[in-house]
DNA sequence: CTGTTAGCGCCTTCAC
DNA sequence: GTGAAGGCGCTAACAG
C-alpha cells in the first residue's frame, strides 16, 4: 500500500507475478479485465499491484503491435490567446472522453517549430493530428509524410492539402455583422483587420464586401486597412482622422476591436463625444463589450466548440481496425451575431 | 524521398540497416550523432533513412533504461481561462526549450479527474509533473506515490506535502492594492472573493486585513463577501444596496471583477451616476480596464512567468545522474499595483 | 570503427 | 484457466 517509496526502480509485471505467487501472464490478463482469471487468483494480483505501487508502463505496452498509444498531437499558434485556449481545451474534453491524452506544442506561428513538433508527434506514435497552422510551407504535412496517421486541420486550411478541416463562417459572420451597421443606416464602413491571419482575414473580408455590394456599395480603399502588423493604433487614427471619418468600423478580430476601442477612449477623454465616434461591429467576443462607450456589436462563436468538432473529425479517422478512408470533410461552425448586451 | 505513403506499418532500424547495407547499431549511432562512424556511412544511412521515411519510434526508445520520456506531465484546471492558458504556455515554452513536450490534462477541478491524470502521466513515463492542484484529497501525491518522478505545485500550495512550489505575492497584492483604496481616501471597503479558490483567496484576504490594520480599521462583516460560488452578482447587488455602501472594492480574481463591473454598468445604463458607485482594485488584470467607468486599479502578473518559473524548478530536480535532492523551495512571484491606464 | 548479443516491460500465441 | 516462449523497436555492453 506504501509503494515502493523512493527507492529503485518501479516494480514490473514480473515483480507483482512473483509477489502473486503467479506467471506474468495472469497479472497482465487481470490488469487487462480479469477474463479467464480465477477471482482468487485476481485477487492476489491485485495485492500485490496495491503492495508494490506497481503501474504499468505505457510505453512498453505501445510498444507491442496493434496498441494504441492514445495520444492525440495538438500543436496551435498560441496558447496564451483565449480563443487558442478554449480550443486545445475543446480537442482536451473530447479527447479524454476516450480516454486519450493531447500532446501540446505551442508554434507561435513558426513554421519550423511546426515542422519540429509534427516529426516528434510522430516519433512518439501519436495516433492523430490536430493543427492551427502556422503558415508557410506544408510539405511536412503532405500525404506519406504522416505515414497513415491522420490528420485534422483547424482555423485555417492549407490549399492543396485534402484533409479534414473545421473553420468559423466566417464569411457569413462577416456579412451579418457588416449588414447589421448597414441595417442602422452606415454607408461609410470601415474595415480593420490583421494581415498575419490572411486566410481568415481574406474570408472575412469577403463577407464584409458581399454585404456592402447588396446594397449596392462598393468598399472604399481609404476605409480598407487590412494590413496590421500587429497593433492597430496606426490604422484606427488614420481612420478616425479622416476628413470623412467612417461613421462605423467593421474590425475582423477581438484584437483589432480592442485596439479601436483604446483609441476612442483616448479621443473620448480629450473631449470628443461619444457621438463623434464610430459604431463598431467586432468578429470575436470580448469581455464587458456592453460597457463600452460606443455600441459594439459581436459576431461570437465558440472556439471551444470548433475544438470539440476537430476532435471528433479525428476520432472518426481512427477506426476500430483498418484506418477509416473517406473523403475529406470540411466543417464550417456557426457564429452568432448580436449587439452587445449585460450578460448576466 | 518519397517516404512509405499510407502502406504498411513504419520502417524500422533493420530496414533502414538493410537498406543502407549496415547493422542496425550503425543506424542507431548515426541517428544519436554519429560519433564514431564513419562518414560515408553515416551518408549512406541518412539516404535511406530519408528513401524510407523512417521516423525513430520513441516508445521503444525510452523503454530503454535509463532513456528519459522527454515528456512532462502538466495538469490543470482551466485551459479555457487565460490565466492558465498562459501558464501552460509559459510551462511549454520552458520544456521546449530542452527538447520536451508536455503531456496536458485539464482536471476542470475535479480531484478525481486530477488523480487519474496523475496515474497515466506516471504510466507515460513522464519525467515531471506540473499541476495547479485541484483542491480536496492529495495521498495520490505523496511521497512514494510519484515513484521518484518530481512534482511542482503552482497557484496553491498543498499543506502537508512538501514539494516545490510557484505562487503569486497574493498576500503583497492585495496588501498594496487595498493601500492604493486607503490613501485615495477610502475607509468602507468591501471585499470580493470566490469560495473555490481557498488558498488564494485565503492569502488575498490575509493581505486586504493587513492593509485595513496597519490603518487601524477591521474588516467590516457586512462588507465582506467571501462566498462567491459562481458569478458574484448577488454579492454586488448587496454590496450596492447597503444603507451605507462601500465607496471602493477589492475584488480578489478577474471574475468577480467582471461581474461587478457588469453590475456597476447596469445601475449606471438605469441613471446612476459614476460618483455614486465604488471605485475598484481587482487582483488580475483584464482587458480595457481604462475604460471602465468607474476608475480600476489593477493588481497585474503574468501567469505565463508563473508558468516559466514552475517548469524551471521541475527542470531543475532531473539532474542528469541522480535525482537532484534539496529542500522544497518556494517561489513567490512579483505583483504590479497600478491604476489601469492606456496601454497602447 | 563496426557488428553481435541481449534485454528493456509488456502481451499475443500457443501449449498444457 | 494458466504458463512458457518469443518479439515489438531500440540501444548499452561487449566483442572483433
Amino acid at each position: 500500500m506504501v509503494g515502493v517509496g523512493s527507492q529503485g526502480k518501479p516494480p514490473t509485471v514480473k515483480e507483482v507475478a512473483r509477489h502473486a505467487g503467479v506467471s506474468p501472464m495472469t497479472v497482465s490478463r487481470t490488469l487487462a479485465g480479469g477474463a479467464n482469471v480465477r477471482p482468487d487468483l485476481q485477487e492476489r494480483v491485485l495485492a500485490a499491484v496495491h503492495e508494490l505501487g506497481y503501474r504499468r508502463n505505457e510505453n512498453a505496452r505501445i510498444l507491442r503491435p496493434g496498441q494504441a498509444s492514445g495520444l492525440i498531437g495538438v500543436a496551435i499558434t498560441n496558447l496564451g490567446n483565449p480563443y487558442y485556449g478554449n480550443f486545445a481545451l475543446g480537442v482536451e474534453e473530447v479527447a479524454a472522453e476516450t480516454g486519450r491524452r493531447i500532446v501540446l506544442g505551442n508554434t507561435g506561428g513558426d513554421p519550423a517549430r511546426e515542422r519540429q513538433l509534427v516529426a516528434d508527434f510522430l516519433g512518439r506514435q501519436v495516433e492523430g493530428l490536430v493543427l492551427v497552422p502556422a503558415g508557410g510551407p506544408s510539405d511536412h504535412l503532405q500525404p506519406g509524410r504522416l505515414g497513415d496517421v491522420p490528420l485534422v486541420l483547424a482555423s485555417r486550411r492549407i490549399y492543396g492539402l485534402d484533409v479534414d478541416v473545421v473553420l468559423l463562417d466566417d464569411v457569413g459572420g462577416a456579412y451579418r455583422g457588416t449588414l447589421a451597421l448597414l441595417d442602422a443606416g452606415h454607408t461609410r464602413i470601415g474595415y480593420l483587420g490583421y494581415v498575419s491571419s490572411a486566410f481568415t482575414g481574406a474570408r472575412r473580408y469577403e463577407g464584409y464586401v458581399r454585404a456592402l455590394e447588396e446594397r449596392g456599395l462598393h468598399p472604399d480603399p481609404a476605409l480598407v486597412f487590412r494590413e496590421q502588423e500587429d497593433a492597430a493604433g496606426g490604422a484606427i487614427r488614420r481612420l478616425l482622422d479622416l476628413d470623412e471619418p467612417p461613421t462605423a468600423i467593421f474590425s475582423a478580430n477581438n484584437r483589432n476591436s480592442i485596439d479601436a476601442l483604446r483609441e476612442i477612449g483616448r479621443r473620448l477623454r480629450s473631449g470628443a463625444t461619444p457621438q463623434e465616434m464610430p459604431a463598431l461591429v467586432s468578429f470575436d467576443d470580448f469581455e464587458l463589450a456592453e460597457l463600452m462607450p460606443v455600441p459594439v456589436t459581436i459576431v461570437d462563436h465558440d472556439p471551444r466548440q470548433l475544438g470539440r468538432e476537430a476532435a471528433r473529425l479525428l476520432l472518426s479517422r481512427l477506426g476500430a481496425d483498418a484506418r477509416q478512408r473517406g473523403p475529406a470533410r470540411m466543417v464550417e461552425m456557426p457564429v452568432r451575431v448580436a449587439p452587445a448586451v449585460p450578460s448576466a
